[in-house]
DNA sequence: GATGAATGAGCGTTCATTCAT
DNA sequence: AATGAATGAACGCTCATTCAT
């Protein structure tokens, strides 16, 4: 009895299709993006991927969708490990920049706000899918370990949920330019000093 | 010297097209607006686009650049209105950061910033030719004024370029998702709320 | 011999789906019918369909023949209830032709006319297996009543296949142009003036 | 000046792709027919159909009112040449019959006919134009004459409307079926024998 | 016997671009 | 300098048909 090994060893060919999906938009954009190519790159015929995902548009909304959920998991696991009582907060917070700086370089998660920029006039309700479901938490989550801290009288601050979003500025607001939204390196030496000056200023300010 | 041998006072074409162009492009982006609509929004017929600006990606450059140039002076401006010694830092440097809101909330800076994100993958080329022109030099303006400051004893600071960099990030960072890009308005309380308390975080940490 | 053992008193499912068939093809046309639509209205799969009928051309001229056997029993019985002697041939005779402006006017039997003026052309083998089954059966039937009325000395004519036609003719031939050719219904009182003028033009030739 | 030689020699290309459009319409129908192939016979590219005539549905549109119109052309010219008052009032209908036979053998006509019986469910609005522009004429202006006759005491009839009608049955209606839809000629002697046959009964009803 | 899943081929339509004028 | 007219190439999408199950 071998139950649910019916996508034999292969992915399911659903998956299949959004992955290549989503680098072909990540690569041409929407409009470029032929069906075609993302056919051929996911190595099915055309038909299935109607058959699969009901057209270009709805195929879209499911890559944008199913990256944002991604880029979600891997942003959470920045906080995690932060830990609720660290022996060096100033350590500990240029961990967590750390984090954020990766997630934010990373490619999907890069192409993913190319994408959402590139194509929020025409698609407007994407950006509250994402919103909801990725940007909140992380900020929420952030502010309850900055309150604890102030709790614990070791940061001062009135407003964690505001404090939090000036990390999170400090931390990430340049790197799309320096980065050219994520399709060049920045210099370790560059993101050294920003992850400490930024930790640096919001510690001066907070203690 | 006769300045204007522009045909006969009237708008010059080449910049009636690009008008036109960037209205298309802001509203279709680039793969989806059509050479056609631009020519009918321009008042031109197709050939005399390519006459004057060579086809639509040599006239996709061109809007952006000239977008990027306007971009500049209105962000000049804001510095030009921050006196050298004034009498109240805090409310000096939240008249820039209101200044800053502004330049970010301007539509057609929006609709710019939406395009570069859309295109950079397949013109590389043009993110170099904006921020040369368009980004440097406002945060190396503004991190002479800080540096003034400095001097004056009024600031305390090691770096004006990293300082100034992260006046912009506490000011700016938040806009773009705020405001879904560009495309919805902020609510004036929410803007206030990132205005002072940045402009209060930069204070509590430089003074 | 024990008939019917189609599978146990159900519906056969051939004829379910020639049944689905034929609703689709006078509603979308031979070319623009989908096989998935004529599947899905016969509650089958497609392979259902290729396996009971071969494909679809096959199934359109099974769909035409059917269509067309099923006209012939009803204009059959138009004749069986015009009697042999009739105590009004005029009476008898506009009987006759409100049941022939019946056959006309009947969905099934416009939707086929409407499907062989279309397919004609590229089924051109279609037109010989209706008119040899249809058309020509109810001819020579009337002309059989007709000699009779002629040998009883009620009507006089040379020609009584001939006299048919013409009796067919001026009864049927401007129903399709007034009904739209079949989709529009006709006023009771133009109905009522083609049976009752043509009957007497035909009485008044043939008397 | 040579004013008006535009299509220098040639026909309009407007007219050569409705011209094409109606041959591959006519041999394929509307469904079947490709815009590729209409183009290809029209000798032009397929743009430019969308250019001259906007579409598929647009074109057909067209070349039904176009052939249409040719068509009514056509069968006036039937009646301009029965005298108001012949000699041999029998030859004279006679000769009325068989340029109704002849128009109706057209084969631009029985293609006409054949893509209306097709396409009325799609199209209904088609039906109101043709009938209002093509077939009430030709009836009402052989109304006229037959009342004509009726005045000069050659014939007996109370509405000639109706009479009109009747001969125009008697006359054209085997012919559809006799032709396969106007698809085979019919032999000369078959005709021969409805004409006659049908004045004859005419007559024989109307004196 | 019946089907879910897949596909090659084709559709109507649009576009950036180029001539002849 | 400017245009009306034309086009090759490509696009998103659908279809009749087949095959493994």
């Amino acid at each position: 009895m071998h139950d649910g090994n019916r996508p034999r060893g292969r992915i399911d060919k659903r998956e299949m299709i959004v992955e290549a999906a989503f680098r072909v938009f990540a690569r041409e954009g929407y409009a470029q993006a032929s069906v075609d190519v993302i056919a051929a790159e996911a190595g099915v015929a055309k038909p299935t991927i109607y058959a699969h995902l009901g057209g270009k548009e709805q195929m879209f909304r499911e890559v944008i969708r199913s990256t944002a959920a991604r880029g979600i998991a891997k942003s959470s696991a920045v906080l995690t490990e932060l830990p609720a009582d660290p022996p060096d907060l100033r350590e500990a917070l240029i961990a967590v920049a750390w984090g954020l700086v990766g997630c934010f370089q990373d490619e999907r998660s890069a192409a993913l706000r190319r994408l959402l920029n590139a194509e929020i006039v025409r698609f407007p309700d994407l950006f509250d899918l994402i919103r909801a479901d990725a940007v909140d938490p992380f900020n929420e989550a952030l502010a309850g370990r900055l309150a604890r801290f102030a709790h614990a009288g070791r940061l001062t601050l009135d407003d964690p949920v505001r404090a939090a979003s000036q990390f999170v500025a400090l931390i990430t607001e340049e790197l799309p330019m320096l980065s050219a939204f994520g399709t060049r390196p920045i210099p370790r030496e560059k993101l050294e000093e920003i992850v400490v000056s930024g930790v640096d200023l919001f510690l001066r300010a907070m203690r």
